[in-house]
DNA sequence: TTGCGTGCAAAGGTTTTGCATGGCA
DNA sequence: TGCCATGCAAAACCTTTGCACGCAA
């Protein structure tokens, strides 16, 4: 958790941006894209290096769909930076939907993952792929 | 399924030696080195489409890591061909090991996500990342 | 002033595509 | 013979790195 840094510009704009987008999972990109049209354009490299340590810090989530698909970062709502409670997200391979899921059995995996191979799994970052309840009718 | 096409020597030779590596997970790199060594090479491209159709055929497993890291293949032992694959694999973000792990408790995880979440979870592609055993001393 | 931040250009590495040749049926 | 398979070279693509310049503290 490093989260020192110089306050700049486009660090402050990025993360604004990030939280505007709610829980929508967007590619380097498209932020590139969306500042590139605010008038205000930021570098795809620095969009690159921020996301990364914001990934790093947590703050971030980042989603790797298919080698050749670029990845998706999506801001952690406030209340869940850092914290025990495990968030695991669910990709839906069809529509691509991110489902949020907070669920007591979820807690269980980890636990068990933990104590019994003594993985410990960091639920920030792992993602279940599969097929949401709309998309397997 | 689509297993038909003709029967050629690469594609023999692919699949034979994607059975002897077992569990292993390979990139489509080090099958071509291993048909260099042995002195009948097959052409990168050539195991590319090969594994791509053995992947659509339910018959290799395909895993993405990371963006930046080779995609892994595995074939999928006879018995379990089309099957709903019941193997997890763990990432450690610190020394990079992957670790297959068949797991009666995991099974559950799949169950739940299913008759609670509706959503059908592919184990297949769903890596959970962490840090390993070794790591965590 | 010090050292991180920025962004262009270029590199790096995996996977795909174009195209002419070769091989199966 | 007809069509698919093969494989080289090159393209496409995302992401990272090198480097010079700019800016925060």
């Amino acid at each position: 958790m490093n989260k020192t840094g110089y306050k700049t510009k486009q660090k402050q704009e990025l993360l604004e941006y990030l939280k505007s987008c709610g829980g929508d999972h967007i590619t380097a990109n498209d932020v590139c894209e969306h500042f590139k049209e605010c008038g205000s354009p930021i570098g795809l490299t620095t969009v690159y290096r921020h996301l990364e340590r914001m990934v790093d810090d947590g703050v971030v989530s980042k989603y790797i769909i298919d080698a050749n698909t670029p990845a998706c970062f999506e801001y952690i709502s406030e209340g869940e930076h850092g914290k025990d409670e495990v968030c695991f997200h669910c990709k839906c391979e069809k529509c691509g939907k991110l489902i949020h899921m907070h669920c007591d059995e979820l807690n269980e995996i980890k636990e068990h993952l933990f104590s019994h191979h003594g993985f410990n799994i960091n639920s920030m970052r792992t993602v279940f792929y599969g097929v949401c309840k709309d998309c397997s009718k």
